[in-house]
DNA sequence: AAAACTACCTGAGTGC
DNA sequence: TGCACTCAGGTAGTTT
């Protein structure tokens, strides 16, 4: 399950081999992800991949006109394999490039996508209303403090909204909460305005030190060269219900927030 | 406006 | 062994 660290791990992975190539040929065996793979990205044959880049989890191949958008959804992942290599159930889509090598995308559960964007990427629907960049800036304790003022939504679930802070997915939600000491469930207007500069710290430094690693493996993510990265062994609360904390004598517990698990230590989470 | 809920999808795992 | 079932999860879109 692809999160903010493993696409820009992806990214980092595929760069350089794809930047400054010319698209050979595009070829789409399964149009039907998310949303149907447009035509206009079977055209894009012929044309050079000018960069790489990452908006929240959107991966961005800026070619010629415009960009080819990829999501890579829950099971998605991209690979650089040469162009000859038997394709594998479940991969969908293949730019061949002229060095030979072809990048493709592999989606069991197909939830991810791959769309094309002409002009600024940043005014697409998909991009335009997007929050902050976790690491950047503009993700600071007064903006995320602003965000959560008044609001009863769990602070969980806010920090999951990706029009309050992109690239905070369930994994990296519950780790960073743990980090700051902040319960799951707590109303988001009811957090402590100092703790916010805990919080934010605590995602900061959890997607990093994720990038830095490589990227969690769990289940169906491998890198685009199909080695699985090492940060799973890490987390702190995540998957580890019954277990021990690792800072108290408490069991971690597990609960479901929107449908989705939630780990918390109840000695230091409040 | 905010919050809650639904849909999309396959493979892994579990229980009978 | 096989079938039925549950769960996992990102996020746009719909409903409350």
């Amino acid at each position: 399950m692809p999160e903010l660290p493993e696409v820009e791990t992806t990214r980092r992975g595929v760069a350089p081999h794809v930047v400054g190539r010319v698209i050979a040929a595009v070829k789409v065996r399964e149009r039907r992800l998310r949303w149907p793979v447009p035509r206009a990205v079977d055209k894009l044959a012929g044309s050079k991949v000018t960069g790489l880049s990452r908006r929240a989890k959107y991966l961005l191949l800026e070619v010629g006109s415009g960009h080819v958008i990829i999501h890579l959804g829950m099971s998605g992942s991209l690979r650089l394999v040469e162009e000859e290599t038997q394709w594998r159930k479940h991969d969908h889509v293949a730019f061949t490039l002229d060095s030979g090598k072809e990048l493709r995308l592999h989606d069991p559960r197909r939830f991810g996508c791959v769309l094309y964007c002409k002009g600024d990427p940043d005014k697409h629907r998909l991009i335009c209303k997007l929050g902050p960049e976790p690491l950047s800036e503009d993700f600071n304790a007064d903006y995320l403090y602003g965000k959560a003022k008044g609001r009863s939504v769990a602070i969980k679930q806010l920090i999951m909204n990706a029009n309050v802070v992109v690239g905070v997915g369930n994994i990296y939600a519950s780790e960073a909460l743990f980090l700051s000491g902040i319960h799951p469930t707590r109303a988001a207007g009811k957090v402590a305005k100092h703790r916010f500069a805990n919080l934010v710290k605590a995602i900061r430094d959890v997607l990093d030190q994720s990038i830095r690693m490589g990227g969690t493996t769990l289940r169906d993510f491998l890198h685009e060269d199909g080695n699985p990265g090492y940060f799973k062994q890490s987390l702190r609360v995540y998957d580890r219900e019954g277990e021990e904390c690792i800072q108290c004598n408490s069991t971690v517990r597990r609960i479901v927030q929107a449908n989705r698990s939630s780990f918390y230590c109840p000695g230091c989470q409040r």
